[in-house]
RNA sequence: GGGUCUGUAGCUCAGUCGGAUAGAGCAACGGCCUUCUAAGCCGUUUGUCGGGGGUUCAAAUCCCUCCAGGCUCGCCA
């Protein structure tokens, strides 16, 4: 139920609706005050009266006749406290996760709808890299949060496979290429062909010529290009994917740039149609001055087709395609101009969608020793990433855990666990510096934290004879407690763990939050924040102790924190650990 | 120069549609394993919330302005 409503309908003040005194309540800063608050300054005006004074004659009213969810209301200075009851909101909470398991935060809010989600979106033969680690798991993140609140999902991996970089990768194929290198070293290879061409280019400016040739060729449909074309694109796909694996990632479309290669056209008509396009220095555009932007480029003075003309025609094609009621790009900052400008176009081609086309932008990823560049290979390979931290993950349980079974497997979810955690621990909009030592730290507020309390949360269970799964949790309370008691405050006395049931409450609302914001980080931190309520009430009340009742009851807290942490992993795709 | 984002503890960051003493983690130092996983917990220490104005009973949060940094500004994507 929702306690902030509640609570703001028992509130009648003369002079404010009821809609400024619902976005008045707030959580209480402190649970010494109570749980939830009603700052009472701003009625001070219309009333005429000091706050202190509203705030007490408010205590005296709602006193009188309090709803049992609450157990009481003080005033304090200007402020109106409500305490709820303990026993009541507990059992309201758990009751919510047992009965909803994996589903708890769930909802049908976007029944109906769809949303189109544009995100990783790496090159054929170029390196999958630290700096698509962003885009991919934010925009992962995201799909999960909208399917979870009911949306239809579409993910896209709007392939970069269209452009003269495949036209120099061929040439220098056939100048330097080694067919069985490339099947064995896979992008590595690639990568280093197409270092080399940008180098011999230098020296041998003729090579771009021959480039572009091969470009066309491609576009004509000559067989032999095509062949190669095809050829690079499998090893892409087929390293790529594995590392997709890892990190628990998928998509339900591949369409890239070349899928709308023929798709422009129709585009370019309906602008002109529109009297949109004008020349300009032989390029035609839509001047956007009039918004204060730069012009959006819709043909090179040689007639080709541009950035901007295939993001238009992605546009249109997907919402023909799906009908989606909003489509997002998780796409990094630096192309801010450019999706402003195409979506301003979209706009005045009078599609009133063009509103729900969002630009989820995040912060760039370079390294201690500045910006990565394909064509200077500096850069670092996600699957290296991922391998290191496996192998730091497998040293410290040779250390703490030799004893451990299946180590491999609690290494590569701890070790990819730590690596995700690291990309969507802070605003998605923050820059950051990569280094071995940070994303490789597993103390502290990182991923191997949160797997140690999932870890923590399994053993006690296990102690307590009790094996948890989603389909089962249901009947734990009743075969814990001795019948004649449910839940209630005596059972949650201890700060902690009250503290703990309030967060557990709270995760439904985290998700919403984070699918309005687009921000995925909202779930990371919420789960750090519950890992540090459990593993204090774990060292401040020992689980499995005290009286039948009370340990039944702390037995289902902590099978409750388990079902909201792995419900979370699932969204972040950080995979739980049962031992480690 | 225009646009835009960022600026909070030594470092990395939460908190920002205004609310009670500004919070975590890392780092440092000191405690806690006679048994629910010490990848943990507790304690100590550190703040001109970039500067200056303004609005308000109340500003890290809203407005103005300045400063610093990132990104971006026609034929790459």
């Amino acid at each position: 139920m929702d306690f902030i409503n509640e609570i703001a309908a028992l509130i009648k003040i003369d002079g404010a609706d009821d809609r400024d005194v619902r976005t008045t309540v707030t959580v209480a800063a402190d649970s010494a005050f109570g749980d939830y608050s009603l700052p009472c300054f701003r009625f001070a005006k219309t009333l005429k009266k000091p706050p202190a004074e509203i705030a007490a004659a408010l205590q005296r009213e709602i006193s009188s006749d309090l709803p049992e969810f609450i157990e009481r209301v003080d005033a304090a200075g200007g402020y109106l406290n409500f305490t709820l009851d303990k026993s009541f909101f507990a059992r309201s909470v758990m009751n919510g996760i047992f009965e909803k398991g994996a589903d708890y935060g769930a909802s049908d809010d976007g029944a109906g709808r769809t949303v189109c989600i544009d995100f990783s979106s790496i090159n054929i033969a170029k390196p999958f890299h630290i700096g698509h680690l962003g885009t991919t798991v934010i925009g992962a993140a995201l799909c999960r949060i909208f399917k979870k609140l009911g949306y239809n999902v579409v993910g896209i991996n709007h392939l970069g496979d269209f452009g003269t970089q495949f036209g120099k990768l061929i040439t220098a194929y056939k100048l330097w290429g080694d067919r069985d290198d490339i099947e064995r070293r896979g992008l590595r290879a690639l990568a280093d062909i197409y270092v080399r061409f940008h180098k011999e280019e230098e020296e041998n400016p003729a090579l771009v010529a021959v480039a572009r040739e091969w470009f066309l060729k491609i576009e004509r449909g000559d067989s032999e290009a095509l062949e190669l074309f095809g050829f690079f694109k499998d090893v892409t796909m087929k390293e790529v994917e594995k590392t997709y694996v890892r990190l628990g990632v998928s998509f339900d479309s591949y369409a890239g740039e070349s899928f709308y290669s023929d798709k422009m056209q129709p585009v370019i008509d309906e602008l002109r149609q529109k009297k949109l396009l004008t020349v300009s220095d032989g390029a035609s555009i839509v001047d956007l001055s009039e918004y204060g932007m730069p012009p959006c480029l819709i043909l090179r003075n040689d007639g080709a087709s541009l950035y901007a003309t295939r993001d238009l025609a992605t546009i249109f094609y997907r919402k023909k395609a799906y009908g989606f009621d909003k489509c997002l790009y998780v796409v990094a900052y630096q192309q801010n101009l450019h999706f402003k400008q195409v979506f301003k176009v979209v706009e005045l081609m009078g599609y009133p969608f063009y509103k729900d086309l969002i630009h989820v932008a995040y912060g760039m990823v370079s390294l201690e020793d500045g910006a990565m560049s394909t064509r200077k290979g500096n850069m670092v390979y996600l699957s290296d990433v991922l391998d290191k931290a496996k192998e730091k993950a497998l040293k410290i349980i040779a250390e703490k855990s030799p004893d451990l079974k299946d180590a491999e497997d609690a290494a590569e979810a701890v070790g990819t666990g730590a690596v995700i955690f690291g990309a969507l621990i802070n605003n998605r909009i923050k820059d950051n510096v990569f280094s071995y030592d940070k994303i490789l730290n597993f103390d502290g507020e990182t991923g191997p934290y949160l797997q140690y309390t999932c870890a923590r949360c399994n053993s006690v269970l296990e102690k307590a004879g009790v094996r948890i799964s989603y389909d089962k949790i249901r009947g734990i309370e009743a075969s814990f407690s001795d019948g004649t008691e449910s839940f209630n405050s005596r059972h949650i006395a201890g700060g902690e763990a009250y503290e703990l049931v309030k967060l557990l409450g709270k995760y439904p609302e985290i998700l919403r939050s984070a699918m309005k914001n687009y921000e995925p980080s909202l779930v990371t931190r919420y789960l750090v924040d519950t890992a540090q309520s459990f593993n204090r009430f774990y060292i401040a009340d020992k689980i499995l102790d005290g009286d039948v009742s009370v340990k039944a009851a702390r037995v289902v807290l902590t099978a409750a924190v388990m079902s909201v942490i792995k419900n979370g992993f699932e969204i972040i795709g950080v995979k739980p650990v049962e031992r480690m």
